[in-house]
DNA sequence: CTATGGCACGGATT
DNA sequence: AATCCGTGCCATAG
């Protein structure tokens, strides 16, 4: 019934396969860099404006309204709804026609700035008073993310109550660079713990640490600190060893304008998905949606004019003219092939991890790559390179790797994790080793170690039974 | 003596 | 061919 824009592939040339595996393996971010390159650089290559659902601003097929919106009634449940999607809202970056109607500044291809994008992210959640009091407060930003200026100035200034202001930082905290637009460097690792403990286990006493040992912790005094805090060394290395991975005490500074994380940062932002997986208008019962992220205001398409004019071109720009004109086909061709292998990649994902996706990680089915290769009869290194450094945002709104549909051993972590957590007295990892089996997972008990080790769990000897 | 972490090996995965 | 991951063995801490 949705028909997608399937274009034929054709035989490819080795040019066009390797033009596509190269571009298969490109995230979002690097493909809009890609595709803007190209596009300054060929002018045979034009993008065009298409119509967009009044609604959901997604792309509008040829002639028609937006599959999506008008008739959510006509799509089964149990099957997702898998689409290209070009999402500016999530690509403030994205590249978009240079159209008469549209100011060209408005959607212009230029790197936003910090404030500019935080603002963008928190938009929706404002009126428009609060929304003057967020864009003053990250005007006030300093290098590292961090307000130059009180609240209670702010406050002033815009006479509305402190608590406001307040509400209003709160929101800023929480989007992207997680901590952005908090007073200081502890506020700022403050509301991150706040954060992540909504997803994970927090080692005990760090938020303590953080709260009253500051200078302390900033100057790694950590034997001081045990004796002020009168807690275990032990427990203060921990907590500081977490605190110093995942948290960062300057939010402006860390990978803004890197894409990837630094490799040792296991703090789950990301900042902006590949794809993104939600529930159509948001409802549990309702298919899900998934989309593929194109940063791409439109459409790719070759300049028919310029098509037109090849015959008419001067003859010792000839060559070039073709050159180009080949060249901008091929790239179209390239774009439509990556689209279409993500799209039956991430089509098939879905359904095998289903359970994963809307229940969480302990659902998470072993899939290998090679498995997802046979089925989908392309080759394991396309499922690879397709799957590399790309992230996906499931429909509780976390960013995680798409890599993560192929961890082998996040369903037995998560069970443990579990198992830890309601445990009534510290066990030890032989006895979790029993009580896994029990659950049908069989892993020997140095692996339980590593698990533990890589959740950031104390051993059991250091573990108080609690709630 | 038990529980755990380090090192390293082999097989699977990419 | 390179890398990742689970596991076994051994040293060490408690």
């Amino acid at each position: 019934m949705f028909q997608l824009p399937f274009h034929t592939i054709r035989p490819a040339t080795t040019a066009h396969l390797a033009q596509t595996m190269t571009m298969l393996s490109l995230t979002a971010e690097e493909l809009r860099q890609q595709i803007e390159s190209e596009l300054a650089a060929n002018p045979a290559l034009e993008l065009i404006n298409e119509r967009r659902c009044p609604t959901c601003h997604r792309l509008l097929p040829k002639q028609g309204l937006c599959p999506i919106c008008s008739q959510p009634a006509l799509f089964d449940s149990s099957e997702p709804v898998v689409f290209i999607s070009p999402r500016e809202d999530f690509y403030p970056g994205s590249i978009s026609p240079q159209s008469e109607d549209l100011p060209v500044d408005n959607f212009s291809i230029a790197t936003e700035d910090l404030p500019t994008y935080v603002l963008r992210q928190i938009a929706s959640e404002l009126d428009a008073s609060n929304r003057k009091i967020a864009a003053f407060l990250l005007t006030h930003l300093d290098e590292d993310g961090l307000l130059t200026i009180s609240l209670l100035e702010v406050a002033r200034y815009y006479h509305v109550p402190l608590g406001d202001v307040e509400r209003v930082q709160r929101i800023i905290q929480r989007a992207d660079p997680v901590g952005v637009g908090s007073s200081s460097p502890k506020d700022a690792l403050l509301s991150q713990l706040d954060i992540l403990s909504e997803t994970r286990l927090i080692p005990p006493h760090a938020r303590e640490l953080i709260q009253s040992g500051m200078d302390l912790l900033s100057r790694h005094q950590l034997s001081e600190l045990a004796r002020r805090m009168k807690v275990p060394l032990r427990q203060v290395q921990q907590a500081y060893r977490f605190i110093s991975e995942n948290l960062n005490p300057f939010p402006g500074r860390a990978n803004w304008g890197d894409v990837r994380q630094p490799a040792n940062s296991r703090l789950d932002v990301f900042h902006r998905p590949d794809v993104i997986i939600s529930y159509l208008e948001g409802d549990v019962e309702k298919p899900l949606i998934v989309e593929i992220i194109l940063p791409l205001n439109g459409t790719l398409r070759v300049n028919p004019v310029f098509k037109k004019a090849i015959h008419e071109a001067p003859e010792e720009n000839k060559d070039s003219w073709k050159s180009d004109l080949e060249r901008a086909s091929l790239f179209v061709k390239c774009l439509q092939q990556r689209n279409h292998t993500m799209q039956r990649l991430i089509h098939r994902l879905v359904v095998l991890q289903r359970e994963f996706i809307v229940k969480g990680e302990e659902f998470l089915k072993p899939v290998t790559r090679v498995q997802l290769s046979k089925e989908l009869e392309v080759h394991e290194s396309t499922i690879s390179r397709a799957v590399a450094n790309k992230t996906v945002q499931l429909p509780n709104k976390r960013i995680i790797p798409l890599s993560s549909f192929f961890d082998r051993s996040l369903n037995v972590r998560t069970v443990l994790c579990n198992l830890i957590s309601q445990e009534q007295r510290p066990l030890s990892d032989s006895e979790l080793v029993d009580l896994l089996e029990e659950y049908g997972y069989k892993v020997a008990r140095r692996t339980v170690a590593k698990y533990r080790a890589m959740e950031g769990i104390l051993p059991a000897h250091l573990r108080q039974a609690s709630s």
